[in-house]
DNA sequence: GTGAAAGCGCTAACAG
DNA sequence: CTGTTAGCGCTTTCAC
């Protein structure tokens, strides 16, 4: 049984159903959509009205298949629940609106399971391009990825090869910037709670660190060291707990990121050691709430919407791959002694 | 020119090419992405070598023109950089990842036109259904989506009407929490600072905040209201200083969010003034931060995470049109005098 | 300025 | 178990 036309069923309306509604045909319709300016000023509000009438709603899969590309970037980040990443994001978005691009979001919590079955999916829809905070993920399969032609900007981490873009922040003076700062206010003994070395960042940092030490003639051994599973309060909470019953002599604490100096803190308050007295602190990525913590909190400042912004502009403007390399800033307050 | 086979541009492989360097059938090929068992072994072993090889990956647009449904689900808040809705994100990302459904977001900033667009793209993607924070958009819009074969679930905001899902929270009751806290606490003149009435959470919260004063035989009259332009720190250090300046005489101020009340404390200490003993304050949402505040913070918690996940659960899952509401809970701590 | 028709890459009958 | 084939809804030449 052909469908000639018939009373269909209740179905969603089509660029067809608005043809024959207006009396003009599908090519007309669409042009209407896509090129308004090939139109004249009558069909077009009567091809108007038949889409307010049926309330038609283009099929961006259809469009997409036909025209191969597609106005949605995906993004995959750790974890969106670290407010660095939600501003990251909130960068993304808001430059993706301007151009009328769609944001699809993933955390791949450091799962790189989880990281690979987002970035197929995102593959899979078709997205015009990627940014990435790749965890465990080689660079190969993304270089792969960019052979089939989709664009990819890395995010937070600087690329390590000359053809793919990146935005990221530089993590080793960030490092160096908290280090220096508290071997000036004194400190002999340093403690590092530093995440896993599987993540970039924490590599870095933990450069940075060294760096400082080195700078400024200290023996790197002095160092005391304690690696937190997972970057959040929790693990920092313990991370200290750790630091102290390890009575390793630290005077001062850099913390990875500011939810790990956040446990770090609240491990204090529960010992009753004041900070930054007992022990100064310095985290990282200044949140939001940084400066309004018991102890203001001394942290490494990171231009986070500008970055998810500058992301999302090089994902869709720029020709050549940009490596964009921006500069931290040291935020002094009450928990070093500032 | 029929493009028999030739020599092909370097262009993304496709299902025919697969099949062809598998010497099989498309059907076949489809087959094995699609339906494994009903595949020989050595067939499908030859067909998944011959995706490795070409690196082939489905073009999702052509499957869902063709299936005519979609594994992505759209979700529109009002801001994702506002923790309370980053972790009702997370949630709802965790239930969709279980069913290996695509998230795709935006944020609305309470602002229509922002909104409406978000919407009709998402439609457009053709989602398989949509998870909104509504701000001014009416219900309208969102059951003529419905029509349509949208699903729809509300968040964070209770429906309107019997036969549309939404995940909510009471918050007449958690304001009425904060309230009856602070008149149990003896304050005899409160302070409320609240948002645009514009907002269904300000509205609600507003009736909890005259509705304990009833319960608790106060005059209305006794009520200081602020408003505040936009829920952060900002204009709730702004709104704070308004307060003082107009020297109301409360001496206990209940905040609308976490983040107006993060504001007010830094007005308050810049003004030298202690918290609780000159000024009582409540926030509401108990973001992650507000128990490690110079202060910490009493606040009204909200099963975030859960409510993204059931939201998220109630798409995919449910029959009938479900309508949860969750129970605030009141986390006293010292900003209260608790 | 408008219409007719050929696919985009895939899935799902159905035939073998 | 495997192959053939007809579209999904839209855009886009190419005629008119």
């Amino acid at each position: 049984m052909t469908t000639t036309n018939g009373s269909a069923v209740p179905r969603r309306a089509g660029i067809a159903d608005v043809a024959r509604l207006a009396g003009v045909s599908v090519g007309t319709v669409s042009n209407v959509l896509n090129r308004p300016d090939r139109v004249t000023e009558k069909t077009r509000s009567r091809v108007q009205a038949a889409i307010e009438e049926l309330s038609f709603v283009r099929n961006a899969s259809a469009r997409q298949l036909r025209q191969g590309r597609n106005r949605t970037v995906g993004a995959i980040v750790l974890d969106i629940t670290n407010p660095f990443f939600t501003e990251v994001v909130r960068g993304v978005e808001d430059r993706l609106a301007e151009d009328e691009y769609t944001l699809m979001l993933g955390s791949s919590d450091e799962d790189t399971v989880r990281e690979e079955r987002l970035l197929r999916r995102f593959e899979e829809q078709g997205v015009h391009g990627l940014l990435v905070t790749p965890s465990h993920t080689g660079i190969e399969t993304l270089l792969r990825m960019r052979e089939r032609g989709v664009t990819v900007v890395l995010l937070d981490r600087s690329s390590p090869v000359p053809d793919m873009a990146s935005v990221a922040v530089d993590d080793v003076r960030g490092a160096v910037l908290a280090v220096a700062h508290l071997l000036e206010q004194g400190h002999e003994r340093i403690a590092f709670l530093n995440g896993p070395l599987t993540i970039r960042q924490c590599v870095d940092r933990r450069e940075g660190v060294l760096r400082a030490l080195a700078d400024a003639g200290r023996d790197p051994e002095s160092l005391v060291e304690v690696t937190v599973e997972s970057l959040n309060a929790d693990h920092g909470a313990r991370a200290m707990r750790d630091l102290l019953d390890g009575d390793a002599g630290a005077t001062a604490t850099f913390c990875v990121n500011d939810f790990t100096a956040l446990g770090a803190l609240r491990t204090l308050r529960e010992r009753g050691l004041r900070c930054p007295q007992d022990m100064a602190l310095v985290g990282y990525d200044d949140v939001s709430f940084a400066a309004e913590l018991a102890t203001p909190l001394t942290s490494v400042r990171q231009p986070t919407h500008e970055m998810g912004w500058r992301a999302a502009d090089l994902l869709l403007t720029s020709a050549e791959p940009e490596q964009v390399l921006y500069q931290p800033e040291l935020v002094v307050r009450a928990s070093s002694g500032g």
